[in-house]
DNA sequence: ATATAACTTAGAGTTAACTCCAAGTCAAGC
DNA sequence: GCTTGACTTGGAGTTAACTCTAAGTTATAT
């Protein structure tokens, strides 16, 4: 799978994906005559990073999970603790957004009856 | 109040409060000798803004918003369809934090059975 | 053989959202 | 009457996470 294939399957950049392995975020990709190929190691870390940022994990926090997972099975624990403590940075970020959106659907709701305040009245007499 | 109580209230910084208000993401505050003096209505524009901050809408949307609330009642519809748009947004972002948000479980978990298994096994057996 | 298109690199530039700084004002306490 | 501390301002600086640029390489089509 070449770089192209991977941007369309994950929807994500080329420059991002050059970036990610940089920082490393990606494991380094084999490449045959300097050209990435992508096989299902490769695949696996890409979704997986891929999900975790778009959670907001930051780019430095993964760096350094995947940096323990070469590091190899004696960072288990340590690994396992990162994730314990980004989940609970998750789950107050979860928290806050469903907050906000409760109030977004409270909030659409007011302007609603308050443009279409015949329709509303129907809605609420019937 | 003063910016001070705002900022303790609300865990927020001073600066990000001006800086807010700069951008016109908080109505103009009234001001005492040339300092802030908060009052309920801009207590309840600050809460509303912080709360669709912490949801990651962005600045310039929200200060859009402000702006259509202060061009007054005929904007509301144009309003209700900001809203409604973000909503879709933060809806998505909720779905794929909820998805990471399994995820990490579900590596916690893995992680325990490695570092402990014969424990994980006393559990399962129960 | 040469043009095209997709890749490569290092490194510079951009964007959003703050965050900090220097210089100044003002009321209260000693 | 001077110092202290909390405020004020405009504007510069920072950070994270990309995103873009320029110059170069390589396989394929003409």
């Amino acid at each position: 799978m070449t770089i192209k294939d991977v941007c369309e399957k994950f929807d994500v950049s080329a420059d991002t994906l050059r970036y990610y392995e940089k920082v490393g975020l990606i494991n380094p990709v084999p490449k045959e005559n300097g050209i990435r190929k992508y096989g299902k190691p490769e695949l696996d870390n890409i979704e997986f990073v891929l999900c975790m940022r778009s959670a907001g994990i930051p780019v430095d926090v993964l760096a350094e999970y995947i940096k323990l997972v070469r590091d190899g099975e004696h960072t288990a624990e340590q690994r396992r603790n990162m994730l314990i403590e980004q989940r609970v940075i998750l789950k107050e970020k979860l928290d806050d957004m469903q907050k906000a959106y409760e109030k977004l659907n409270y909030k659409i709701d007011v302007y609603y009856s308050k443009i279409n305040p015949i329709e509303e009245k129907l809605i609420n007499k019937k």
